[in-house]
RNA sequence: GCCGAAGUGGCGGAACGGUAGACGCACGCGACUCAAAAUCGCGCGGCCGAGAGGCCGUGUGGGUUCGACUCCCACCUUCGGCACCA
């Protein structure tokens, strides 16, 4: 081999990886600190991507960092193999999901393997076989145990062409996540978690973990908590009391009119007139999208009765409108159109009073001011005015300080196939029964129909559908829904860490070993979704005393989206880009160090193959600098010169690169200068300084391109690098005895003077002054004031 | 509309308030070669200048500072999240 050949060294080294199962841990303790390294599992669906490849970059670089910094790493790879990709495959050809699924995870698999990612194989599994699943049934089971699993009827997220219900976090901009298709409101009895209740604990516990703060403002938003305070408004011709939710309890003696959701119950019951029930049919047809239409003129019908404002005992009239939602706050709202847009909006259509309460400008105005028009209370500032208008009610029963949030229960059950089976069944003397554990796994019938039509395919498995009540033994039918596979990935990380346990989901002082998570990795397009509702589980399940962390992961680092053409990549819109074939002409690690290269793996970008040639060739001049190099030993003999000290200041800035901030990019940069800096010098310096240089390149480039480090790594020493603790700069060798001292006039560069490194802060001045191009730029200017800073320049301010 | 991030050469991108453009791509020149490729070396923000050198330059306008890509204020543009949430 007389140039470098990754198609000759890759293989050999990922066979040397697999045959002495090198990345295997056990979950023995023993001496060293743990490292859970985790990048989000990946969703087998056709073959990995080019983001796939970035992912799973980053995170190996990462682990193998932290082996070499002394740490037991756990670094192990799954599957999130159910969902909806491999079912409409299904239903387009006949095949069944778990062959396609199966055949596209054993496609990750080799290309897993092809770019050499230190994995410890023995934990793997997919979501969808049942000795995993097993454990997502008894997880869900002890959620229902513990109420945090319910079913219930409610107003719910449809998707007409994926024929399902979404979770409220599945809804982007009123449309099927999956699909794009906007999404209908329908009235059903689902499976919902309660998440609701882990609202506060959610955002407490923000505190406690290193995330992006861009994530957690995200996860605050969606939880979207609110104060304020909820005020008894009654209706004395039905004798009925309606609570309205409000924030702004000091615009109370605003409050001009009362609104109802199309979906509250008792608008029927306020008013029973045609024209009623044909707004709210008119109102519960419409997509979320057109109801949700920002510029759409404000509708409503009054429904010809009152209720009675209780701060002022003023009778007001009672509308049904679709711009108040039922799913928020208590489905009815007092409306202020002083202080509110969509209220004053509403008021301009219907001709209703707007009286200002609060003394802040033009209306509709929402800011603050003293009050007026409030009896009592005129001239109090509103944020004061809000405790106090709150308590004055409270004084009379008629309102309280309360909490809402925009959180909804997770819904979780979907009217598909290729899920895991919810372990319930209906009996018609007990009721619904949980499936006792000893009979998990409720396993997935094979079916011939996966079209869905309204309802889970599974209903058609007859013999499946059809049991015992393990209650009473009499006739039974299964739950046929499915659950969401975001329920599947909410627990995953924990089955790593005792995968090969049959007796139970974990073994408690096995997952205290690894658990938490210390270094997690993946897509920002997870930062609501997956991130919350693993935190969630986590949290249950600790309060249910079955593990002993609160968050699952210490640390989240989200990448950027590779996009392409300026768009996410998908197969439908045929812009993905396969790694396999970029893998094939220049190497998984020349791949790998380009995509980590091309700028912080934080930041997204459009993807071009334009520079990878750059890269190649910097592994090419690595290798071939082994290649040619003299023989003899890697320390350097002598006086360390300037090549010596350029290994160590690339073995400085790699380490803090790596450690602090995940500059892939200017780590690799590093790397690069210390390998142009090796040709520079390797006529000139000694032999053992260029040896010693070279393999601290692959050293410090193995966790980028772990083949080639690894090759030449042995190739200089003999020795195997992923052995090799990670090397330390010595400091001494970091500073230089002289440096160049900048001059500047004015703030401005104007002079580069050599002066000793150690020179104090006069000397520095003094040699500055000896500037001629200071002397000749001054010219009869006079110096009124001198900058130093020591080791690196002087100042002079002058007029 | 609200919240957040970002605007630097032809391109991807560097830069604890202290030498703007590290490193790579593309491009140009040279060496090697019969030649080409590969490789090795040099150059490469703009303007003026034969050169030495000078002036301008980090989205726009202001401010703080001896000194601002970096901090502050306003604006413009792009991207991401949320969006009739009371």
């Amino acid at each position: 081999m007389d140039r470098y050949d990754p198609k000759q060294i890759e293989p050999r080294w990922q066979q040397v990886w697999a045959d002495e199962h090198t990345w295997e841990v056990t979950n023995e303790p023993d001496e060293r600190p743990k490292a859970y390294v985790l990048e989000m599992l990946p969703y087998p669906s056709g073959e990995p991507h080019i983001g796939h490849l970035k992912n799973y970059s980053v995170g190996d670089a990462v682990a193998h960092f932290r082996r070499r910094t002394g740490h037991r790493v756990l670094h192990p790879m799954g599957y999130d193999a159910f969902g909806l990709n491999a079912e409409n495959h299904a239903i387009k050809t006949g095949q069944h999901p778990r062959e396609s699924t199966e055949a596209s995870i054993a496609e990750f698999r080799r290309q897993f393997r092809e770019w050499g990612i230190s994995i410890d194989w023995t934990r793997e599994f997919g979501t969808h076989e049942p000795r995993y699943y097993r454990w997502t049934q008894w997880i869900f089971l002890r959620l229902y145990e513990r109420g945090l699993a319910y079913r219930k009827e409610a107003a719910v997220k449809w998707c007409p062409k994926d024929q399902t219900v979404l979770a409220n976090e599945q809804v982007i901009e009123g449309r099927c996540e999956r699909c794009g298709t906007p999404v209908e409101a329908r009235q059903l009895e689902q499976w919902f978690f309660k998440i609701t209740e882990y609202a506060d604990r959610l955002l407490e516990d923000m505190g406690e973990i290193e995330w992006p703060p861009n994530v957690l403002t995200m996860q605050e938003n969606w939880i979207g908590r609110s104060e304020g305070a909820e005020v008894t408004f009654r209706c004395e011709e039905l004798g009925v009391d309606y609570e309205v939710f409000t924030t702004r309890p000091d615009t109370l003696f605003g409050a001009t009119f009362f609104v109802m959701a199309p979906e509250h119950p008792d608008v029927f019951r306020m008013s029973d007139a045609p024209e009623v029930h044909e707004y709210v049919n008119k109102a519960l047809n419409e997509s979320a999208e057109e109801r949700g239409d920002e510029h759409k003129q404000k509708t409503g019908v009054p429904l010809g009765r009152t209720v009675t404002n209780p701060v002022n005992g003023e009778e007001i009239p009672v509308f049904v409108a679709d711009y108040v939602l039922m799913e928020y706050g208590t489905g009815a709202i007092m409306a202020v159109p002083a202080h509110d847009e969509r209220d004053y909006d509403f008021a301009k259509v219907f001709d209703l009073p707007i009286r200002p309460v609060i003394d802040c400008g033009e209306l509709p105005c929402t800011g603050d001011g003293p009050l007026i028009n409030s009896g009592e209370f005129d001239g109090i500032p509103a944020p004061e005015a809000k405790g106090a208008i709150t308590d004055s009610l409270g004084e009379r029963g008629l309102g309280k300080p309360t909490v809402n949030y925009r959180l909804r229960d997770w819904l979780l059950s979907r009217q598909r196939y290729w899920g895991c089976p919810i372990p319930i069944v209906y009996c018609e003397k007990c009721g619904m029964v949980p499936v006792p554990e000893d009979q998990l796994p409720v396993e997935l019938p094979d079916i011939d129909d996966y079209l869905p039509k309204g309802r889970s395919p599974l209903a058609a498995a007859e013999d499946w559908v059809h049991t015992s009540c393990p209650s009473c033994g009499g006739e039974a039918h299964r739950e046929t829904d499915t659950m969401d596979t975001f329920v599947d990935s909410s627990w995953y990380f924990l089955r790593y860490c005792d995968a090969g346990n049959d007796l139970a989901a974990w073994d408690r002082e096995v997952l205290a070993r690894w658990m938490p998570v210390d270094q997690y990795i993946g897509g920002i397009e997870h930062a609501i979704l997956h991130l919350m509702y693993a935190r969630f589980f986590i949290k249950a399940l600790a309060d249910m005393d079955l593990l002993d962390v609160q968050e699952p992961f210490a640390r989240l680092f989200t990448q950027g989206m590779v996009t392409r053409g300026g768009a996410k990549m998908s197969k439908t819109k045929g812009n993905v880009v396969s790694p396999s074939e970029l893998v094939e002409r220049y190497g998984a690690d020349t791949l790998r160090c380009y995509i980590l290269y091309v700028g912080h793996p934080a930041e997204g970008g459009d993807w071009s193959d334009e520079g990878i040639d750059g890269l190649f060739r910097f592994l090419s001049r690595i290798w071939r600098a082994a290649h040619d190099a003299p023989e003899g030993p890697v320390e350097p003999q002598g006086e360390p010169g300037a090549l010596v000290r350029k290994a160590h200041w690339a073995i400085d800035k790699v380490t803090r690169d790596l450690g602090d901030r995940f500059a892939t990019h200017t780590a690799i940069a590093a790397v690069i200068e210390l390998v142009n800096e090796i040709y520079r010098e390797r006529e000139s310096a000694d032999p053992s300084h260029v040896r010693f240089a070279i393999a601290t390149a692959a050293s410090l480039i193995f966790p980028f391109a772990p083949h080639l480090g690894s090759e030449v790594y042995e190739q200089m020493t003999g020795l195997r690098v992923w052995e090799e603790p990670w090397p330390e700069a010595d400091p001494s060798l970091l500073v230089t005895e002289t440096v160049a001292l900048v001059v500047q006039l004015n703030g401005k560069l104007i002079d580069r003077l050599e002066a000793p490194a150690d020179a104090s802060e006069e000397e520095q001045e003094r040699i500055a002054r000896e500037s001629e191009k200071l002397a000749a730029r001054l010219d009869g200017k006079e110096v009124v004031k001198t900058v130093v800073v020591p080791g690196k320049l002087v100042n002079f301010v002058a007029r």
